[in-house]
DNA sequence: GCGTTCTTTGCTCATATGAGCACGCGCAGT
DNA sequence: ACTGCGCGTGCTCATATGAGCAAAGAACGC
């Protein structure tokens, strides 16, 4: 029975899907009534001998997404297809354009967003389509402005975005990280300075992503650390780095004494919010993914299939909930 | 148009295919009716954005049969699925299976049926379920019993194929390859041996697989050529051989010398039966099946996923018909 | 500007499919 | 043997889906 009926569901399949043939019609080529049939179709899906992939690059993983909602407690979750894509570079792209819908179908149309920036934001930008939204103002929420080697990136995302919905974008004048606490509260105090972050606080949404915890990371390529900095940083379990701060695997500040000299919104701000949404993908994110979802830094997290189903695996429900500082 | 409904095609797949909600409701989810949902699934599917795959060991791929058959000009085509298969071992294993499996349905039964030996064979007839067919008699269609180094292989292929079935087997006592012309003359002309060949050319249904041209070839194997032998036929333009006769790509007898002396059915027979089955698998054969195929060697191939393409694509529909002797 | 043609849209209707149910068969306990 | 239970089977009926069609709309030439 069971032998000879899966293999029956396996031919009855064979006749439904792949030649277009009525559950009727496949009763009597293989004598059988159509309600068997049915049956047996039903039990190949259900035991997975049926497999329906859907490929396209902005195809998403609905399932996935579920799944990524549940075990993860996230409010909402985006997950783009991974199949048959060869370099990381595509990955990227496909999770940046499926952040930028995301954003263009979001409701209710939040009227501040803060930002923070970096190479998948900006690529977040440049798939926003034009009049994505109408008058949604853009505010940075970290530093990082002038020092960044690529000059402007990170205002032209922010004012990309703006523009593009109409909005205006505010920029946050101020380096991403200081090297002396005094001058870090001094900037701080600073009124133009104090009045974005002030801004920044009070977003109704926050788009983020998050860094990678080695030398290739934004923050050293901008000259704000050496690899050394971050080698050490790494020792003490830095995973990786959420609008210039970096955090172990729980989610912590990793060197509260660096975190105090980092211009920014404070990650508690994040955990606050009604709606953050962090875009990260990439198996090198996967570590830092972790510690995003699993500490609640977002609420919303759009990545790529592989990311979101390494999340799935290492269910990340936090299991000690803080480290020493 | 074209850029929206397919964006809107996959979303409407997804919730489709992944979340199994009606088209109505998909309808109501994108604020469309349920026809034009209809339609963009459709759009979606001719597109080929929706993949379905059967994951089983024992699928086939009737699509590819059909291509197959229709470009290759055979009465029937067996595919089985290649997809997560890893070792040839596997590979092997599937087609036998499968080519186990289409005898057992073949209708009407044949009473004798002729069958080569080796590696394939043998696989396919240990595919065989006990009482596979009622009555069918074997008769092996090419010599090679006794010089066998694996003692008996070829014996018990065809007498496994025969008790399985509840019929008698047949074996042809005679080398497959005799050194000199004579002795081949003398043996065929042997009463025993006539007799075989005789009921052979007779039979209702052949089924035969085909060797390689190289080193690993039964036939060295077995002693009846040397390595150097079946070098010299490569360089002769040889691409395998069928039922010990070396052919080339056209299917033509690549040196009429040693296939005189080749005791067994001839070529001819094979392409004037009305059923001749072949079960051919792997890389390493497909110039041999496309030799096969090509010259009408076979009313029916057995073959896997891979084979069938390269088959489909290299189309041998014989350009040129014979080869300089 | 106007008619023509081709495409797209929303429909009706026939068909295909799935849910739920009652029957009958086989099996075990008494 | 009898009876109760469980399972697979084939059914009825509601629902989902696809084919075909007429009208609306867009694109084009005159």
């Amino acid at each position: 029975m069971i032998e000879s009926d899966e293999l029956l569901s396996i031919r009855a399949a064979e006749l439904y899907y792949e030649e277009d043939k009525t559950q009727d019609e496949i009763g009597s080529i293989l004598a059988l009534t159509r309600w068997k049939v049915g049956r047996l179709l039903a039990q190949a899906k259900a035991s997975g001998f049926i497999r329906i992939e859907i490929v396209h690059p902005r195809a998403r993983r609905l399932p996935v997404e579920r799944r990524l909602r549940e075990t993860c407690g996230l409010a909402d979750a985006i997950v783009v297809s991974t199949s048959g894509v060869d370099d990381q570079e595509e990955l990227q792209s496909r999770t940046a354009q499926a952040a930028a819908d995301y954003l263009a179908t979001l409701r209710p149309v939040p009227r501040t967003l803060g930002i923070s920036w970096g190479r998948t934001l900006d690529d977040v930008s440049r798939h926003l389509e034009d009049g994505w939204a109408s008058g949604v103002d853009v505010v940075q929420i970290n530093g990082g402005v002038s020092l960044n080697r690529r000059a402007g990136t990170a205002a032209s995302t922010a004012v990309t975005i703006a523009q593009k919905a109409g909005g205006h974008a505010t920029l946050l004048p101020s380096p991403a990280i200081l090297e002396r606490l005094e001058t870090k509260r001094a900037i701080e105090s600073d009124r133009a300075v104090a009045a974005v972050l002030d801004l920044a606080s009070g977003a109704d949404a926050y788009l983020f992503s998050a860094g990678t915890a080695d030398a290739t990371s934004v923050l050293v390529d901008s000259g704000y650390l050496t690899p050394d900095d971050v080698s050490e940083l790494v020792r003490r379990g830095a995973v990786g780095d959420v609008v210039g701060r970096y955090v172990n695997s729980n989610g912590a500040i990793v060197d509260p004494r660096l975190d105090e000299r980092t211009i920014g919104l404070p990650l508690e701000s994040l955990r606050a919010a009604q709606l953050s949404i962090a875009v990260i993908a990439g198996a090198a994110k996967h570590a830092v993914a972790r510690a995003v979802v699993g500490s609640g830094l977002c609420t919303v997290l759009v990545t790529d299939e592989e990311t979101a189903l390494h999340l799935i695996e290492n269910h990340p429900t936090v299991q000690d909930s803080e480290d020493h500082a």
